[in-house]
DNA sequence: TATTATTATCGTAATATTGCAATATTATAA
DNA sequence: TTATAATATTGCAATATTACGATAATAATA
């Protein structure tokens, strides 16, 4: 029947896929790159900076924003945003968390 | 016509989308949290863990070890392997660098 | 060698993702 | 209010992923 069977997995194990669902695609690690540096809100000029259409880059703007990343207004004409820092560092700090859960032990 | 349009992507955000699909999928996440936190090397006792078939586990693992994330013997009736804790520490560090590589600046 | 236990592969079905053209929506400017 | 510019949504097609039953392959054991 294929796609996830997500209920048997914990909660831990969600959260984890769904950063690294965000993070999956190279036009969303682009635009997140492009988007964490730079030094003003973006208004307007990300189309023109990754090789893919509007209708596309809106939908993975909106994975990314789902996600909680960014931070800004997002009405009208003119979007002005930027990435939300804190949210980033809480991507990074679960995935750490994540990496550190092991058992250090010799084998094979 | 959908499916990636992967040339237009430079080589380290192909590298961060490709170690983030990985962990794209909660049962993925769940076998190596299970690899990680075993003492032992692993001897095929995983299926029972996972509430998946064992030809589903299978394919997840293939997928986690053509990432490198094993280390092991893979051949015949039982498999014995571990977490390769180097290139688990690898994948770490790759996602930190991706997540530090920003310019901090006040906006929004 | 034949049996058994374990993992891999094949085939297939269902769902998800990706991408874009066409169109709709929305806030600003005229 | 009416044009405009910018982003969102819709619809569709192509590909990818997920899942599992059936079967094959493989190594150890009897």
């Amino acid at each position: 029947m294929g796609a996830s069977k997500l209920s048997i997995h914990n909660e831990q194990q969600q959260l984890i896929a769904e950063i690294a669902k965000v993070l999956a695609h190279p036009a969303r690690v682009a635009i997140l790159e492009y988007i964490a540096n730079q030094k003003n809100c973006i208004c307007g000029d990300i189309v023109d900076e990754i090789g893919l259409s509007q209708p596309t880059i809106s939908q993975h703007l909106q994975v990314i924003r789902k996600a909680g990343l960014l931070k800004g207004t997002f009405e009208g004409k003119r979007l002005c945003y930027c990435l939300n820092r804190e949210r980033f560092e809480e991507f990074q700090e679960l995935l750490n968390a994540f990496f550190h859960q092991t058992v250090v032990a010799d084998c094979c």
